[in-house]
DNA sequence: GTAGGGTTAG
């Protein structure tokens, strides 16, 4: 079916061109093109599609139902509802696709009463409602949903055990796995079970209790259990255990070698890294990516570059890991180099790669690149929420706001908290607060939760404006409404904004009361503010707390030199001189201000 | 061509 592998290319149009040729098409073709429309999320399409179906079959119910219920928001998961209602025969899928679309939203009292009227239930309707209460939050009817279970399989198992183990209910897994034991009679699930659970507690930074699990499974363990404890070690940074238990082994796997060799790129032992590889019979793909990750993360490009060039297969993750590694090492020419040449072999970029780019785009403020970089996203990808997210920043840092206004109008069916934050951000930091605060305001509207990083631009946009009673308001709600501990980037736009509009005093109380650590961003907030109200007194309170935290800059001394100087008060300013020759520090030239973070 | 999940490295 040559439409379905145009589908699975990326490429819809042609696919459809092809459709619109064809002069038998049966079900089958109209619901792969169907289903070409609802995996890129192009609701309209679909529907249009499945309206002029001369014949539709439970399939093309379903694939229209899913489409729906997987694009977020309420009206479409009514939408697949009313379809849901109106079909005559429904089979499994509809009544699975129906609940999971409920239980994926949050909606488990809807997805509760289906799954009471569903006459007959199969494993993945008890999974369905498994991971929909794990993911909702509600480990406990998980749990008696498992138990309640007629026929359980080892998926049913896994994904309890590994949901309790996400939500940090270690416990809780551990006793649904020795309960199992009691009823279960395949001894592999029973390892299985054991393996998942050493490595959750690993995952947990729990290694005591891994390693507990893992004496106790004097039964029966396989390279998988040996594995997941090495891991666990190694996630805790404790090599030399992980070494013990990796050189008692009779038979490792390529995992085992992996582990240790990214356990190693972890604690950046790149040296044990190296000899480990070159000791390995079979170094795959993978070992020869975390070598180059790990020299990447060093900052060793050459040496990254070096391995890069020798290793025999590069997967996409090989051409992603080094470019990446460029990314973050700020070589950015010979990311794209990396970029162009990859393509010129054939190897098609992906959402990591593009990721990678867009960043580049952004962190230099390269319009003209970024938009080239956008319209291989929209023509590869299936537009997905993380690279319209870095679609949005990078338009933002550079300057273009209404083409990342485009970009979020474009993604609100999939709109999540991180397409808010880019798009609040991007307004906030170009000094559009109006905007960014009316975005706030229907962000809260559409239920979308904010983060701290939400309030971080929300309140710089107020400190911006200078709206202190804004500002103060939601610094109080972000506590009160949506109980998110305020950091201390927060507290730098509240004493901004305090400061700002001349309440110095209050600004020094806020700092007084702050249960963490002011860092220079607070503290420069303070300054700045003094010195436009001419508060020489709390000036040199925060210029003195700056003059610790940066003990090489002339900033703090310089203001305060000048504060003294407006106010004629020459024997202070002569002993900041001083105070200035005795610390060396040189005055650089012109600077007059404490730096950016206070303007 | 449709639903849940699928233990260890990344």
């Amino acid at each position: 079916m040559p439409i379905t592998e145009m589908i699975r290319g990326g490429r819809i149009e042609d696919a459809r061109a092809l459709f619109d040729k064809l002069s038998n098409r049966n079900t089958i073709t109209w619901n792969s093109m169907l289903s070409g429309y609802v995996q890129r999320r192009e609701l309209a399409r679909a529907r249009k599609l499945f309206d002029e179906m001369p014949k539709k079959d439970v399939v093309s119910w379903n694939l229209m139902i899913s489409g729906y219920v997987s694009c977020r928001g309420w009206r479409h998961l009514e939408e697949g509802r009313s379809l849901f209602d109106e079909m005559h025969e429904r089979d499994f899928v509809s009544w699975n696709t129906m609940i999971s679309g409920y239980a994926k939203n949050g909606r488990m009292d809807d997805a509760l009463r289906l799954f009471d009227c569903m006459p007959e239930k199969n494993v993945v309707t008890w999974n369905a409602m498994i991971t929909g209460f794990l993911n909702n939050g509600d480990a406990k009817r998980a749990s008696d949903f498992f138990k309640r279970m007629p026929r359980r399989d080892a998926a049913s198992l896994s994904a309890l055990v590994s949901g309790l183990i996400q939500n940090g209910d270690l416990d809780e897994a551990e006793n649904v796995v020795l309960e199992y034991m009691k009823t279960c009679d395949r001894k592999e699930d029973l390892i299985h079970a054991y393996n998942t659970l050493i490595a959750g507690y690993g995952q947990k930074g729990r290694v005591a209790d891994a390693q507990r699990l893992f004496n106790q499974m004097g039964f029966e363990k396989n390279v998988v259990s040996y594995n997941s404890m090495i891991m666990s070690y190694a996630k805790a940074g404790d090599m030399s255990s992980a070494r013990e238990l990796f050189d008692q082994m009779n038979d490792r796997d390529n995992v085992s070698w992996n582990t240790m060799i990214s356990g190693y790129v972890h604690v950046s032992d790149m040296k044990a890294a190296v000899k480990l590889f070159y000791e390995m019979a079979t170094p795959d793909a993978l070992s020869w990516n975390s070598i180059i990750s790990g020299f990447a993360q060093a900052g060793k490009m050459e040496l990254a570059l070096d391995y890069f060039q020798i290793m025999p297969q590069k997967s996409l993750v090989s051409w992603n890991t080094i470019i990446a590694g460029y990314e973050k090492n700020a070589g950015f020419k010979e990311a794209i180099e990396l970029f162009v040449r990859m393509q010129a072999e054939g190897v098609k970029p992906d959402r990591h790669t593009l990721s990678s780019l867009l960043s580049i785009c952004a962190e230099s403020a390269d319009q003209h690149f970024g938009m080239q970089i956008h319209q291989l996203v929209t023509k590869i990808i299936i537009p997905d929420s993380p690279l319209n997210n870095s679609l949005i920043t990078m338009y933002a840092r550079c300057g273009a706001i209404s083409e990342a206004r485009t970009v979020f109008e474009e993604t609100k069916f999939r709109i999540d908290v991180i397409s808010w934050n880019a798009m609040i951000g991007g307004y906030a930091s170009h000094g559009f607060a109006k905007e960014a605060l009316g975005l706030f305001e229907s962000m809260k509207s559409f239920k979308v939760r904010p983060t701290y990083i939400t309030f971080i631009s929300v309140l710089s946009a107020c400190a911006h404006r200078g709206l202190v009673e804004e500002g103060k308001s939601y610094f109080k709600s972000m506590i009160c409404d949506f109980g998110i501990e305020p950091r201390v980037e927060h507290f730098a736009s509240l004493v901004d904004v305090v400061g700002r509009c001349g309440q110095v005093e209050e600004a020094m109380d806020i700092i007084h009361r702050m249960p963490i650590e002011p860092d220079k961003a607070v503290w420069g907030a303070l300054l700045g503010a003094c010195r436009v109200h001419g508060n020489a007194e709390l000036a040199r309170v925060a210029a003195e707390a700056l003059m610790r935290l940066e003990p090489e800059s002339s900033g703090p001394y310089v203001l305060l030199y000048n504060m003294y100087a407006d106010a004629e008060r020459w024997s202070d300013a002569d002993e900041i001189r001083v105070m200035m020759e005795k610390n060396n520090i040189k005055k650089e030239r012109g600077y007059s201000r404490v730096d950016s973070s206070c303007s």
